[in-house]
DNA sequence: TTGTTAATGCAACGACCGTCGCTTTTGTCC
DNA sequence: GGACAAAAGCGACGGTCGTTGCATTAACAA
């Protein structure tokens, strides 16, 4: 394997670290997303990681005992910070923004190798984080439906949860499992349509499945219409 | 590690085997598939492969030289047949019983190793293989579109590949990248809803994209409507 | 039948991985 | 300042991985 000199190779004194250990703490768990980036964690060996980081592998080892733990360790470390989104307000153009700003970023060979590096980690261990790391995927989008349905832009029987999923499985979808590029044309497509559904949906809903919820007719559009 | 009595060990005499290697091949292909399942790429090890074949792991080493390429033959030897489809016409019903289909066998634990396993390929040897893979994934779907689209049941200017990729984005997303289960209800709603859209979005699209078709009105639904 | 080739099993080897005992250095408490 | 604990580096050991040379058996051709 080509070692492209990446091997820092700074030599660290002996002994007890001056300062503390979170410098150091800090610089593993970075070199564990490189190499993650790099090799992906079924190549992930914990040795290049004590290499790049310029550390002994005992000090990784006695810290975190299994390469799923460091791995793990490496993610909560860069945890998704929350995308920077301030809403203006209309619901088409702010979940446009949102969402290619999404899609820009899981083009990020950092945060695809995370993703991908989710699908292999101990489940035992690492199912509660993932749980949490996918939970809050939503939180953005859903904020933005929510508002909207507040202010009327959308019927008040929309299921926000729902709406936010089917806005963002095609983008994660066309990123992560296709691995292809994500268009702003793609993105403004799939929210068009998706947003016209839902303002349509109930006007064709009561033929196809029956709710549990009391289709309650809303102000906007309470004609049928019965299609096909 | 605990080998819950796997090791059939049903040793096998030394020499080249009587027959031909056909059936050989296939047991290591199979012993493959069940190892992926059972312990994930990154600890898959050839060695337990060997062992569950009964076979020599020099000879798996032999004919694949690197478990990317094990895992690849594998995943090509059992290559997703066909699911047995037989469209009913009704557009709605044969989406939902497709899509349903689609996510059930998601569900099951060999095609969810293989596509977990998929993103941990060595991607220089895989990338065409992959692709391949991918690209089959919306015929069925696309192909009922079409139908439809022709019988005049789903206007004429449905991007079909489009609405392919938003119907089996969600169900895929759901299944893989968050895995969990995916009820028929919520295959229900993704239909309708995206039916739905794609049916009314002509109607809204004029005010939002700029399309670079030539919107052409079609006889159904040539009113505008506009939308905030 | 006999020699050649193909395909396997077997055993051993080097390299790497994760672990452990030990040493060395730093921080802290008295 | 000195004793003690904490935290790191160092080296060695057993286990696994991928590779290689050799023995063994089956298929095939003359």
């Amino acid at each position: 394997m080509v070692r492209a000199g990446m091997a820092r190779a700074k030599r660290r004194r002996r002994g007890r670290p001056a300062g503390g250990s979170a410098a150091l703490i800090g610089e593993i768990l970075c070199a564990t997303l490189d190499q993650l980036c790099r090799a992906g964690y079924a190549e992930l060996s914990v040795d290049a990681v004590a290499r790049v980081a310029g550390v002994n592998k005992t000090t990784i080892y006695r810290r975190w005992p299994t390469k799923s733990e460091l791995v793990i360790a490496a993610i909560v470390a860069a945890k998704t910070r929350a995308l920077p989104f301030r809403p203006s307000g209309d619901l088409r153009r702010d979940l446009v923004a949102l969402l290619d700003a999404k899609a820009r970023r899981m083009a990020t060979p950092r945060q695809r190798a995370i993703a991908y590096a989710i699908n292999n980690l101990d489940p035992a261990v690492s199912e509660a984080l993932v749980a949490e790391l996918r939970r809050h995927r939503y939180t953005i989008p859903r904020d933005i439906i929510e508002h909207a349905i507040a202010s009327g832009e959308l019927p008040r029987d929309v299921d926000a949860e729902l709406l936010a999923e089917l806005l963002c499985a095609p983008i994660c979808h066309r990123a992560l499992v296709m691995c292809e590029p994500v268009p702003k044309k793609f993105v403004e497509q799939t929210v068009a349509i998706v947003l016209a559904g839902v303002r349509a949906q109930r006007r064709t809903s009561i033929t196809a499945a029956p709710s549990k919820r009391p289709a309650r007719r809303s102000s906007s559009a309470s004609f049928a219409r019965a299609s096909s």
